[in-house]
DNA sequence: CCACGATTTCACGAAATGACGATATGTATC
DNA sequence: GATACATATCGTCATTTCGTGAAATCGTGG
């Protein structure tokens, strides 16, 4: 069987397509993304100083930033640099494409 | 000279891409979306009655995708038929591919 | 013009989100 | 181990979003 208890839910977009929109959904988080422009390699202070915004809430964005697949991560000692990640960006806008496609 | 201080003109995603982005962050309109899988017309009343959910709460979230660019509305007599705007979703994956080239 | 059916708009409480300061975790250096 | 620095997490508050029912609006037919 597939679906056990109800299945009365179709198929909406997968939790990852989900999640990039989510994190795509916000004007402070677009000017976060614009930032990385160029293949740019960003600290989480470097962002909170450009965005002349608190640390913690830089950190919180790029965290989310990253959980919805649009940046990845890397520590050097005790800084932890972020960029964009052209790979899963494109995967997303891919899935993106196909649950438009399947619903209009 | 353009601007020599720090940020000229962000080329942050136009209000028309914000908007989309905004429509589709929620999985109840995501949900709604679905209903119109393979170019169904479908009325406010039809939406409501099949997500079970109020029909205020369908006519706001219809005209939130609809401002959002991925529906468009007809009206016959008394009734509203909704559908997928195949076009402007087209074009509104566009920019958002945009974007996101020249933000990564 | 009046009544009706369908939709939209309004006002409201509940829940989620966004930003912040304070604090905790982690990493190298001494 | 103690220190200093960069980042992550926590607690809190203001703002926004979500869903609802009541009331207003719109289009149609008598």
């Amino acid at each position: 069987m597939a679906t056990a208890t109800h299945d009365p839910a179709p198929p909406a977009p997968d939790e990852t397509t989900a999640r990039f929109l989510k994190a795509l959904a916000s004007e402070a988080r677009q000017r976060l993304m614009l930032q990385f422009a160029g293949g740019a390699e960003l600290s989480v202070g470097e962002v909170a100083e450009r965005l002349e915004i608190g640390q913690s809430t830089a950190s919180q964005q790029l965290a989310q930033l990253k959980d919805g697949g649009l940046l990845t991560s890397r520590r050097e000692a005790k800084t932890v640099y972020y960029r964009a990640d052209k790979v899963r960006i494109g995967a997303a806008l891919d899935r993106l494409r196909g649950f438009l496609d399947g619903c209009c």
